[in-house]
Formats: structure tokens, sequence, C-alpha cells
DNA sequence: CCTAATGATTGTCA
DNA sequence: TGACAATCATTAGG
């Protein structure tokens, strides 16, 4: 404390504490005839007073009661009145309330926001998983950082809670102290019930300036805590082996036009367990890396045209539409489109592919004939289908047009011959 | 430890 | 605003 907890006087005339007839002692004081006698005995008190620190508790006590006994005690009392008064002026200034605090009022709402200071525990996960939204973020192990971030934020919340606790018992404990205190002390002096009254106002003022410490300490952890947590959402992390499988069969399968729409995002993006601005990032990706270096992705194309086939197949036999087939639901609308509408994606890259090898091209030819005589033996002989896709089309091979027509045609006539024979 | 793969970010353009 | 291109930063495999 710094600034002593001085008296403050109420209003003129107000009764003290604990000594109703103090008018009474005044008048008697002042008439006396003795001064000098008087000023000897009230010398003697005050020193009695000085002292009164050194000695031991039992004697202190044992002094005070022969000092209230005393026959002077009354007009030492009326002294310090006049004192008080006198000093009442210079006091009352310092005494004006405090506006609401806005900082409080802000860490507040924000320890309500995070769950921290909350009715109930819960608003500590609606907390994590605003977070969570916020960074965008999802993932396989999404549940472990939501319990781990919930994890801590509670144990803030613990922590904070119990700190409340005891700060407020103390306050009560030292309020209750020093009103005890007082209330002796206004046997001896004079000390009003709003100078109490006062006095614990500024206790409490004192223990929510800790209060506010307090809040703000927490609020500096919660949102260390969410940084973190933030962060660590923000770290790359690779998506699950099904989801890359679902986002490059849908790829594979519209190579023609590899560009989902809204809903399509929103479908995948749901099958895979990631946000949409994910899949518009991993479709971004692809199309770039796909672009650049076509013949790298090669036996991946071939692969989920060759997985899309086979399932498409399955369908076909398995369900009640035995009618075409050859249309898979989502390879033949790619292939189709790629043959009818001219596919813009792929014929970009015919004009800027430059990356025509011829290695790789008969790795990829290979890689073709090979994905082609194991989606036959799986079909049990299916080849016009897969003749027409995109993927064995002559713009579907990143080499020049005579080339890739020549190789075209070889592949198909393999396909065909197997499922002929 | 190096390197390729890959998800995310940023700046630019239509 | 979405796509693209370049780049960053992290992960994973040898």
């Amino acid at each position: 404390m710094d600034d002593q907890p001085r008296l403050m006087h109420s209003s003129h005339g107000v009764g003290m504490a604990g000594h109703p007839g103090l008018a009474q002692h005044m008048q008697d004081s002042t008439g006396g005839a003795d001064g000098e006698g008087r000023k000897q005995d009230i010398g003697d008190i005050l020193q009695q007073i000085m002292t009164i620190t050194d000695q031991s508790l039992d004697e202190a006590q044992a002094r005070k009661h022969a000092l209230n006994c005393h026959r002077m005690k009354p007009a030492l009392f009326n002294v310090l009145c006049e004192i008080k008064e006198k000093t009442v002026l210079s006091i009352r200034g310092a005494q004006e309330e405090e506006p609401p605090d806005a900082q409080l009022m802000r860490l507040d709402n924000m320890l309500l926001a995070e769950g921290v200071s909350g009715p109930e525990k819960g608003g500590g996960s609606a907390a994590a998983a605003a977070a969570a939204a916020a960074a965008g973020g999802g993932g396989s192990d999404n549940s472990t950082e939501h319990s781990d971030y919930r994890a801590k934020l509670s144990q803030i919340r613990q922590i904070y809670h119990t700190e409340l606790e005891k700060y407020e018992q103390a306050c009560n404990e030292f309020t209750t102290h020093v009103m005890n205190l007082l209330r002796e002390q206004s046997r001896t002096r004079p000390i009003s019930p709003k100078e109490i009254e006062r006095m614990v106002n500024i206790i409490h003022r004192k223990f929510s300036t800790i209060q506010m410490q307090l809040k703000q300490s927490t609020c500096e952890a919660v949102m260390i805590l969410r940084s973190r947590f933030l962060d660590a959402r923000r770290k790359r992390r690779n998506f699950n082996k099904q989801a890359t499988e679902f986002l490059n069969e849908y790829f594979y399968s519209h190579l023609s036009n590899p560009y989902p729409s809204e809903e399509a995002k929103e479908e995948l993006a749901k099958k895979c367990s990631i946000t949409v601005s994910q899949v518009s990032n991993w479709f971004g990706n692809k199309r770039i890396r796909y672009k650049k270096n076509i013949g790298k992705f090669q036996e991946e194309a071939n692969m989920y045209a060759a997985r899309t086939a086979v399932s498409a197949t399955n369908v076909s036999t398995h369900g009640s539409q035995a009618n075409s087939p050859s249309t898979p639901n989502s390879a033949g609308s790619a292939g189709s489109f790629n043959m009818n509408s001219g596919d813009l994606f792929m014929s970009v890259q015919s004009l800027n592919g430059d990356t025509y090898q011829g290695a790789q091209v008969g790795a990829n030819v290979q890689s073709q004939v090979d994905t082609l005589r194991h989606v036959i033996s799986q079909t049990g002989g299916y080849s016009e289908s897969l003749a027409a896709s995109q993927i064995y089309s002559p713009q579907g091979i990143n080499v020049s047009p005579n080339l890739a027509s020549s190789l075209f045609r070889c592949v198909r006539n393999c396909v065909l011959s197997r499922y002929y024979i």
C-alpha cells in the first residue's frame, strides 16, 4: 500500500463510533485551570503511545487499557478530533470514485469469450473450434489438437479461478481484519462508520487492481495458447492417403477440365475432411504441377483412369442399368467432354508442351499397355470405352501429334487385339 | 543430411 | 474473384 489509509472525516458533527459523549469531554477539557499539570499529563500519554510498539503484546494491551482509563484520555481524544477536522479538507479531494475501467471491461469480455471466466466449461471447446475455423484447418489429428487446446485452456481456467478465489478470500479476510481493528481503534481515536466503509472501499480497490493483473496475465496466457494453436494448424500436414486418392480421382477423371465447381469442391472437402480452400489449393497446385511435367504424372494418371474404369465397370455390371457401361459416371463424362469440347486444359499443354522425352514416351506407352492389360483382365474385356477415354487419346500423351497418333493406334490395337482374342 | 514431394502463401492478371 | 506462377516451409524417404 503506497498511500497510507488515512482516516477520513465524515460530515461535521457526526458522532464518532464509540464516543457519543464527545462534546461533553471537549467542554470539560477546555475550562480547566491547572494548565501546567495537564500539559505534563498529555506529554506522558504521548510518550507512552510512542513507546507502545516497543512493548510486548501483553504489555501493550495492559498499557492500552491503562490509557483508556486515564483521566486525561477524553482530552487527548478531543485533540485528535480537532486535528482530524483540520486535515479533512486536504484529504477530501483524493476520494473520488473511479470511472469504470475500459481495460478491465475488455479483459472481462475476452475472458468470457475465451470461456475462461464463463459460467460453465465447454466454452473452451467452442473457442477451440472457432480458432480452428479461423485457421482454416482440418485434418486427421484435428480432434487431438482440439483436446490439447481444450486441456490447456481448462488448465488456465482452473488456475484463474483458484487465484481469483484466493484473492477474494484474502480480500475478505483483510477487510474483516481492518474493520475489526478500526472498530477497536475507534475507542481510542475518532473513527466514523463512514470512514470504515471508505477504508473497506480502498482495500477492495487495491484487491481489484491485483485481480486485474491476474486477468491480464490470464488473457496473455490465453493469447499465447491460441497463437500457438493457430501456428500449429498453420503448419503443413500432408493429407491422408484416402483424401489424396479422392482428389486425384476427381482430377484425373476430369482431366479435360480439372476445375471443380463450388459444389464439387464442397463435396470433395467433405469426403476428404479438409476445407474447401484446401481443395482449391490442392487443385491449383495439381494443375500447375501436372502441366509443368505431364510425363511425371502419366503413370499416376493411367492408374487413376484404370481405377475409375474398373469401378465404373463394377458399377455397371452390378447395377440395374445395363445400358452404357462404356460411360463410367465421372471418367466417361470427362472422356466425352474431352472428345467433343476440345479439351481446353490439355490443349494448353499441346501449345506449350515442350517436355517431350523419347524414353519417357516409351515408358508411358508401356505403362499404358500394362494398365490396360490389367484393366481388361479385371473387367473381362471392355476396351472401347478405354480407347475413347481421354487418357488414351492422342492429346493425352505429351508428344508430337504424329508420334502420339501412331503410338495411340499402337496401344489401341494392342488392347483391342487382346480383347478380341 | 540431402532432396523430392507437397500444402500453403503471395503477387499478378484478366 | 478465381486462376496461375513463383516461392516458402515443412514433411518424408533414402
